[in-house]
DNA sequence: TTTCTTTGTGTACTTTCTACACTTACAAAA
DNA sequence: TTTTGTAAGTGTAGAAAGTACACAAAGAAA
């Protein structure tokens, strides 16, 4: 199956890991194929080709199935970055010319967004070159992927004051205090803890379990679950997420 | 300057005329080359392939200043279409073999809406083919151009909601039931007068005018004009348009 | 001068938001 | 077995925002 030389997707892999925001990045390292000197080593997103004959879509499950081995998880189409001068820094050149030296020299790529609980990736040892680093504090990054990442993460928030999709970065099960968590980690902000559980526990499709956490040096708390099925059959009445 | 054969930008124009909102299509005829029998006809978004070495967004541009005569107007990427079997219709596979023999069968595109104030567009008769339909009550389109003219909508209206780009679409100098039929129109709700006024009255950066409207045959309304200086010094203090 | 149309205005009620502190359940350490 | 540490769980009062609602005034046209 042949590449479109023109198209690209990256995908921003965001992941919660009950406490803070990540975002899954692999390492890219660059040496001089006849010295085998290190030239640069950074980091970036999970992006690939686009492959003839293949949905825009499909694309980004591929590469989020090859480079994570995540399958059919939550991914959302954010921007489409098609400037010109996107390759602009000396040692993105230098990659492109010697990695994939047949490809255009203007590339557009589609930037999609997808969220995972972080416990559920790297089970495996195959991708050791990828991992999670917290958003807050992200390495140095290859080629417009801080821009990438920014508008992801833009996108990301609206999107979660609007709907509720926070449930894709949690455990099945999961405590209030850990959607709080989610929430200000995500939003950046901090919520009363009190008002916060009076808000959530009065939505139908957020349900508490006959069941506790276990295995806490605290008193446990009580478990609940998203029932996407509920939300749907209900969204009409309330639009949006109230937090 | 060449055309990217399979890259296309589509532009949405939404324009209100006070009233409603409408959307600019181009009339769109297929003739047998050989009989010159009209075989269909139907209407499209303005949309061109992006051509090497131009950004996306000036790409967008272009295709704005050529379909419209209309400069640095408002314009917003809001998706991307990727789909492998985008033209499937026997009528759009028909057209692309007859106008564009040379270009690919995958066509992915970039679609951008843009703000106008509807009388601002239609000076000249040199775009005779292009017209306004009120976006309630389209005519049969082209392509996939439902789809992108749905999602167009959709990303316009969530846009509404959280910044105040209405005035785009509106006359610089306008009265609050004109900002308010804008408001219904594209939200497709309506407001209580009074409680609108209230809250826009509020807003520091909607600046009342020493001027009324004149010809009406009526109480002539105060005018008002949008200052987004006064909006981008202020809006940290809250964000988002609170209607 | 009458008619028509849209502007412009205030208040009472309801709902939502916000701030805030102590007891309880469990595990780990003493 | 007792103590300690930690997060869970809970209610209320005051502030702010949202909602519903009706009539007089200004101008143009008849």
């Amino acid at each position: 199956m042949n590449i479109i030389p023109n198209l690209s997707v990256d995908c921003v892999v965001f992941g919660f890991d009950l406490t803070k925001l990540n975002i899954l990045l692999t390492k890219r390292e660059l040496r001089d194929p006849e010295t085998d000197a290190l030239l640069f080593t950074d980091y970036t997103l999970q992006g690939h080709h686009v492959l003839e004959n293949e949905d825009l879509d499909n694309a980004a499950n591929r590469v989020l199935k090859e480079k994570t081995g995540l399958d059919s998880i939550f991914l959302e189409q954010f921007h489409t970055f098609g400037d010109t001068d996107r390759i602009k820094n000396p040692k993105d050149m230098l990659w492109v010319k010697n990695i994939y030296p047949t490809v255009t020299n203007q590339v557009i790529t589609v930037g999609y967004y997808s969220l995972v609980n972080s416990a559920k990736i790297h089970p495996d040892k195959k991708h050791e070159d990828t991992m999670w680093f917290p958003a807050e504090n992200l390495p140095e990054l290859g080629f417009d992927h801080a821009e990438i990442i920014d508008k992801a993460l833009s996108c990301l928030r609206i999107k979660l004051s609007r709907e509720p999709i926070g449930f894709e970065l949690l455990p099945e099960k999961f405590t209030l205090s850990q959607l709080q968590n989610l929430y200000e980690a995500v939003l950046g902000r901090k919520y009363d803890r009190r008002n916060f559980r009076k808000k959530i526990t009065q939505l139908k499709y957020i349900i508490p379990l006959d069941e506790k956490q276990t295995g806490v040096a605290h008193k446990p708390a009580q478990v609940f679950i998203f029932s996407k099925d509920v939300y749907e059959r209900t969204k009409k009445d309330k639009l949006g997420f109230p937090i």
